[in-house]
DNA sequence: AGCACGCCGACT
DNA sequence: GTCGGCGTGCTC
């Protein structure tokens, strides 16, 4: 046999040692070698040896072989990658800009310590008695046949499961992974982290019993390698987990799932800034699976896609029996104003509040807290409050202290306006504590429950809280974003949509689209049961598309609406939006780098026919934690262009100055 | 990243 | 003379 040769990525994140460098392959590790396979080598002078990856294996050097090294060894804690994962570490770093070993990395499960046993948790517990195997119904029964026909065909397709809340798009689910089964093959099931609550899970578990391996945040890394390697033996049929779970090592991949799928979850934060959606039809397309994204308010850009054609359409708009439509109402609150009622409660609220009350039924109120914090200002001055390490104010918290959600930062409340000394200094916004104070208030005798980042920060608060609203231990349920998501409250007939207005961060293209997305889920929470729901919305802007389209349950109408937009402002899914985030302690040599690199990147734009450049400003929180923050945008409608702007990017190696790239961001910077 | 090489200042 | 500063460049 002859000498091999291995091309190895060497896992340093460094620009300049991100490409391959050829190895000889020792003949006592010739049968063991594969691509994707991590392995210990000699690198440049130093002493101790690096790990790296196998991308290619070849017979003929394509390097000076006296020159060459060889490979020392495999490390035992290796896990093979199959070619096609690399491939999509590829794939990712062409479409996101990053190195390909951070690109690597993101793919590859690395197995470190592996723990006794995962300890259940109390989510566990509760799941497990829960629901009852339904059949389908016709509606859901036409979708999964086509799925069987699509598949029997050997025809993959990318499906998106436009489904309202209560239709029954899991039980779909449930079906066209029994019949990739069918054929030997396995699932993938993502959903955002806040779903994967036992409930849900539990009903993958009573169709496929063990062969489910479940992956969540919490685990070590240990517990996710062990999962991983069973699908990779294919010990299991389904694996079940967030966003990382799409780079399951599965053996023979036949279909992956997405459920709710606009979820801002997908989108990893970290280089390279991925999207699951995205990635997981591209990891479909190399190794063979179907791809379904499924959802009540799908992502502008999946549906586009199905009215051009290129993903199929699928639409569930049968109600469960039994279950009817929320009523649905819009409070003007300049009306209330000017009608003398300042309180955060509007009359109409109020009176539906006291008849839930009264008829012993539960009210969740839900409050759009992005943009309404609430912050120390002076009324005097105007003077407000913010940390001294980032560019927020501070958030008011009712034990006299106030905070910075960004880097934690704490002080007290001030006595006096540090600016004018003013007396009158005090808390102003809406925050959910705020919103339980007045609820307590009004409503003396009713038992609240406060849910947000500050009261499920404790291991287990989050269940416990819904747990204990479940069981009707308190009447109200007061929270942000996180109440709206997913959970069944069948004794919740009444949601209060606290403000639904979104002009605090309108500098968001998909504000627009949040909103939407968030009243619509709001509107799915009230009346899950025979009992008929009402859902009420405050806001200072009733007029606006998506909150009149969302309280009509109307998702067409608000889609063609915000595609409008986006076809006139150049936005994603139209054009591709990229992000340059630039990042340092020194603000001078930053405004002055900044300025620099937008006169390149601009310059090269000019050139090009697709690609525009704007900036460079100071983004929206343009300190944090001490770091200054300015940004570039480049929308482009040509990948390679925009390849080409990337590539620029990357040469830039400018001290102190760290620059990161997000590709159709889903945050605001 | 990490290390060597190299070309200048201030020390035994 | 030589010890050591870190700027530059390379690693299969």
């Amino acid at each position: 046999m002859s000498q091999k040769y291995a091309d190895i990525i060497i896992d340093i994140s460094h620009e300049a040692v991100d490409r391959t460098f050829q190895y000889i392959i020792p003949e006592e590790l010739m049968d063991s070698i594969e691509v994707g396979m991590q392995v210990i080598v000699p690198f440049g002078q130093s002493s101790k040896e690096r790990t790296g990856y196998v991308i290619n294996i070849t017979d003929k050097p394509s390097y000076d072989v006296n020159k060459l090294k060889s490979i020392a060894s495999i490390p035992d804690k290796s896990l093979a990658l199959e070619g096609k994962l690399i491939k999509l570490a590829a794939w990712m770093k062409e479409k996101y800009g990053s190195t390909m070993i951070n690109a690597l990395k993101t793919v590859m499960p690395v197995k470190e310590k592996v723990r006794a046993v995962a300890t259940k948790t109390v989510e566990e517990e509760y799941l497990l008695e829960k629901g009852p195997v339904e059949c389908l119904n016709q509606e859901q029964q036409n979708l999964v046949d086509e799925f069987n026909q699509d598949l029997s065909q050997g025809r993959l397709k990318t499906y998106l499961l436009h489904g309202i809340t209560g239709s029954g798009k899991t039980e779909v689910y449930i079906e066209c992974i029994k019949a990739v089964i069918n054929e030997g093959k396995q699932a993938i099931v993502l959903v955002p982290e806040i779903a994967l609550t036992y409930q849900n899970v539990a009903r993958f578990k009573q169709h496929f019993g063990e062969r489910v391996a479940i992956i969540n945040s919490k685990q070590s890394k240990g517990e996710k390698y062990r999962e991983f390697m069973r699908a990779k033996n294919h010990e299991v049929d389904v694996v079940i987990g967030p966003r990382s779970a799409l780079f399951a090592p599965c053996k023979s991949l036949g279909l992956i799932v997405i459920d709710e799928e606009h979820d801002n979850a997908y989108k990893s934060e970290q280089t390279p800034c991925y999207h699951a959606r995205e990635t997981a039809i591209e990891r479909g397309k190399l190794e063979g699976a179907s791809v379904i994204l499924g959802s009540a308010t799908p992502t502008i850009e999946s549906y586009c896609m199905a009215k051009l054609g290129t993903y199929r359409l699928w639409e569930l708009k049968e109600r469960p029996e039994g279950s009817e439509l929320s009523q649905v109402s819009v409070v003007d609150m300049r009306e209330e104003l000017r009608l003398g009622n300042r309180s955060i409660i509007s009359k109409e609220l109020y009176d539906l509040i006291e008849d839930r009350l009264a008829k012993k039924e539960q009210i969740m109120l839900f409050l759009n807290r992005r943009g309404y914090n609430t912050f120390v200002s002076c009324r005097e001055c105007g003077e407000v409050i913010k940390c001294p390490k980032c560019d927020v104010s501070l958030s008011l918290h009712n034990n006299g202290f106030m905070m910075c959600h960004y880097c934690g930062h704490m002080e007290r409340n001030p006595k006096e306006c540090p600016k004018c000394k003013s007396k009158f200094i005090g808390g102003f916004g809406t925050g959910t504590e705020k919103v339980e104070e007045e609820i307590n208030k009004l409503f003396p005798k009713a038992k609240t429950l406060r849910m947000d980042k500050d009261t499920t920060a404790k291991k287990g608060a989050y269940s416990r809280l819904l747990t204990s609203f479940l069981n009707h231990k308190a009447d109200i349920l007061v929270g942000t974003q996180m109440i709206v998501k997913g959970h069944d409250f069948s004794n919740v007939t009444l949601v209060g949509v606290i403000l639904a207005d979104m002009s605090l961060f309108a500098n968001d293209y998909r504000s627009g689209e949040i909103t939407f997305d968030l009243l619509t889920q709001a509107a799915g929470r009230a009346g899950r049961s025979e009992k008929s729901g009402h859902v009420l919305i405050q806001t200072y802007q009733p007029e606006h598309y998506a909150i009149v389209s969302a309280s009509k349950q109307d998702y067409e109408g608000f889609y063609d609406m915000e595609m409008a937009y986006r076809r006139l402002l150049k936005y994603p899914p139209v054009y591709n939006m990229m992000v340059v985030l630039m990042e340092s302690e020194n603000e001078n040599k930053l405004i002055a780098s900044s300025k620099e690199i937008f006169a390149e990147l601009s310059n090269m734009a000019k050139g090009m026919k697709a690609t525009r450049t704007i900036g460079p400003s100071p983004a929206t929180i343009s300190k944090i934690n001490n770091v200054y923050r300015r940004l570039i945008y480049v929308k482009s409608n040509e990948q390679s262009e925009l390849k080409a702007i990337m590539d620029k990017l990357e040469d830039y190696d400018i001290e102190g100055i760290n620059i990161t790239l997000d590709v159709n961001p889903v945050k605001m910077y």
